[in-house]
DNA sequence: AGCATGTGTTTTACTCGTAAAACAGTATGG
DNA sequence: CCATACTGTTTTACGAGTAAAACACATGCT
């Protein structure tokens, strides 16, 4: 996670099992330890949300530190990776400003960037003709052939690590997170406490 | 999720939970039109992996991005508030060895971090007497009541966030990326696909 | 004892991201 | 038109993290 980057953060496991529910992984998972820590140092204080938030930071910073080992073999760190799967996935030209917003990255980041992927031939540069501030940005035939190939091994990958769950498992956790970030999304800065 | 970092860290990748901008609330949430995009492109390839690891990278980036502005108020990065919070849980002293692996960081990130908060007189250093390499670092009690100020603010804004899915659905949550998190835990590295 | 080896921590050199300023060009109102 | 404000992109200055080397000390072998 952070971490930051690689952020693990607080987590924590109070009541979040249900009891009787299929599988008791033999020991708790590094963030019940840690919300254990929490409740005996302060008692009082209503430690569940570490339970939901610290595990979902610790689960994306363990998932982004496995995948980026197979993403280096292809000499793409992630962000990298993320600029060039958007111009393949939305499939047209996009320019600097479209692709910041699509990969949620700052402006002067992706500038960086795709002047890298330039020099390395993944990526072409066009002018508008109309707008002479703006640029259009495209996948070059490598660059394409680059994600095309990543891509099915990048997503094999993905499906060896989440078999840890059942299909069930599967479909119920992408359900529950696909209710919270949506609603996260919806009201994004507005709770700024 | 850099996160870290300065804010949030790109999420991540294939499953990258990317798209941008605008917030389109009736339909699903950005993984899911990000999924449709790649199954529009690539209708061979089985697109159900994103549908979990986009959104838990993407509600990692969200919640962390929330997370950071109270303890901006206090002055401290996330980076930072992890590292005086593992030496208020667990209550004792730590090595900056000990306390790199509580955090997630290196041994370099811990260096440097608690070089700060002990010139911000938040974290004591006494050197251990019979191995003289190493160091106990401990809080001060401007450190103590720092953290502790702040855990409350934390966690009540934590359940605010959260309030959007009811109870139950957060004890479903916690309790499905538990079992995700303790294998992926079990079985660290040996993945390397 | 003396030296090789191992461990805990810090330093160095470098990468990458960001915020804010600088640029470059477009659009508008008088 | 021409000044002004605005928008899209790039540049600048800097902070933070990392890996690998450097240190400093401890330990074990002979």
């Amino acid at each position: 996670m952070t971490a930051t980057n690689g952020g693990p953060t607080p987590a924590s496991d109070t009541a979040g099992a249900r009891p009787g529910a299929g599988t008791d992984p033999a020991r708790g998972d590094t963030v019940s330890a840690v919300v254990r820590q929490w409740r005996a140092v302060h008692p009082e204080l209503d430690t569940g949300p570490m339970e939901v938030i610290g595990r979902i930071n610790r689960c994306a910073a363990l998932l982004q530190q496995a995948e980026d080992a197979p993403l280096r073999r292809a000499g793409l760190s992630r962000a990298e990776f993320d600029l060039l799967g958007a111009l393949r996935r939305t499939g047209h030209e996009l320019t600097p400003g479209e692709l910041a917003r699509e990969t949620f990255s700052s402006g002067a980041a992706v500038t960086k960037r795709v002047k890298q992927l330039t020099e390395r031939g993944l990526v072409e540069r066009r002018g508008d003709t109309r707008d002479r501030r703006v640029a259009h940005l495209r996948l070059t035939d490598a660059g394409r052939d680059l994600v095309d190939g990543i891509l099915p091994e990048q997503l094999a990958y993905e499906t060896a690590v989440l078999s840890v769950l059942d299909r069930d498992g599967q479909g119920e956790l992408a359900g529950l997170l696909a209710e919270l970030l949506s609603r996260l999304e919806g009201r994004i800065g507005a709770l700024r406490a």
